[in-house]
DNA sequence: TGAAAAAGTCAAAAATGATTGAAACCGGCT
DNA sequence: AGCCGGTTTCAATCATTTTTGACTTTTTCA
């Protein structure tokens, strides 16, 4: 292999002085972390074998299980892995500049974009098969309400003039967040239609007027 | 045993002239399809297998592998079983005789309680599973397809004077699908808060504005 | 008696984790 | 520079467990 120059995907903490060669390929480590990853969105959670791991991988099973002794350890570097990156990807898209100010539309925007992409996709797997196996349960809830508080916070900071008016406040966080995961979670069997791009500008809407924000005069049609 | 007083679960559609005793041992059937109904629920769709199906309805093995030949069969029927009773209850809760003539209260209603039953989990569990299984997917797809037409057909009988309106009504329809559904979804690994009844009252309220109803006064606390 | 239901037995396949072995790389030393 | 001990990555093999479905045997009624 070629240490120096690693052709491994991007992501990785820099450690500072992270010297050794050796130690660089810990990059093995989310290459097989990403491999787990891209597997529960393939193939769902309980399909993923650390064979299939392996492979997507391109290592070999026993290599792999010298970087994570047991499947369950690639499953929990895995969520760990991918908490992270959620979080990193959401508060890029959270916190980059509004095009046009609208404050609504870009969190909604924001949010929408977010569970559509793979990575909702795969927490999605890992919180359905939760639901039924307690060990990976207690590996996922941390993970989970860490987003969650950081989604409350991203929404008060993309809000600040809605301090104090909690009870339409949450009204509306709660609304968006069951809307958009429930159309996402549709979409997962179901193909989009333009009947969803209603249900999304009407969310706009109901949003702005709880927020006492003017409605929006001739924008009907969202892109 | 005893085949003419059977202490098997109610349902099973009683053919008219099925008179061996034996034939009416065909309630073991069901009896093994409502046991892997429970284990969808209790255990997931991919940990369910066949010894568990065959313990929860308190038969050998062998016995079931006699009347379903292979684990694919038992889910089949399974499905078609989860189906019908599914569909049975929400017609029924539905056609029930709204208790104040409130029918976009009823509606919700009534399609709330039908989320938060165990037989939308099982659904749930092989929606999930059918995303990254395309054989349980060709099975699941006649009884999803048929399920949302009755969905749709009821709530235009719910609210025969929307007919002609079908822009807004197609929309109250999709809002309120994707919020129940990803409230109930949400409450599979989160518990339920006070905050949620508001959104139940907030959905009440937008539904009614979308039909031009009056709003209701002061009725802001559902039960 | 005889056909169907129920039970029990068996081998094949898949997945897991443990063990062993090979190859590359580090530092230090003469 | 070049060799050596030790460590780390990677590969391969093995035994065990789980699940499945085929098969055979026993029981139960009509």
């Amino acid at each position: 292999m070629n240490p120096p120059s690693n052709s491994a995907p991007d992501d990785e903490e820099r450690g500072p002085v992270l010297g050794w060669q050796a130690q660089k390929s810990a990059s093995t480590r989310t290459q097989i972390t990403e491999a787990a990853i891209k597997c529960f969105v393939e193939y769902g959670y309980s399909r993923t074998t650390t064979t299939l791991i392996a492979e997507k991988a391109g290592l070999s099973r026993g290599a792999m299980l010298h970087h994570f002794p047991s499947r369950l350890a690639v499953v929990r570097a895995a969520v760990e892995h991918l908490h992270s990156k959620r979080l990193r990807a959401f508060r890029k898209s959270v916190t980059k500049p509004s095009s046009d100010g609208d404050h609504v539309r870009q969190g909604v925007e924001a949010y929408w974009s977010h569970v559509r992409h793979p990575m909702f996709v795969a927490f999605f797997e890992l919180a359905v098969a939760a639901r039924s196996d307690k060990e990976l349960a207690s590996i996922l809830r941390p993970a989970q309400e860490a987003f969650e508080r950081e989604w409350h916070q991203a929404a008060v900071d993309v809000f600040p003039e809605w301090r104090g008016r909690g009870e339409k406040f949450d009204l509306a966080l709660d609304l968006s967040r069951y809307v958009l995961e429930g159309m996402a979670i549709s979409f997962l069997t179901h193909k989009e239609t333009e009947r969803d791009q209603r249900v999304l500008g009407y969310l706009d809407e109901k949003i702005r007027e709880l927020a006492g924000l003017p409605k929006l005069t001739s924008e009907s049609g969202r892109k």
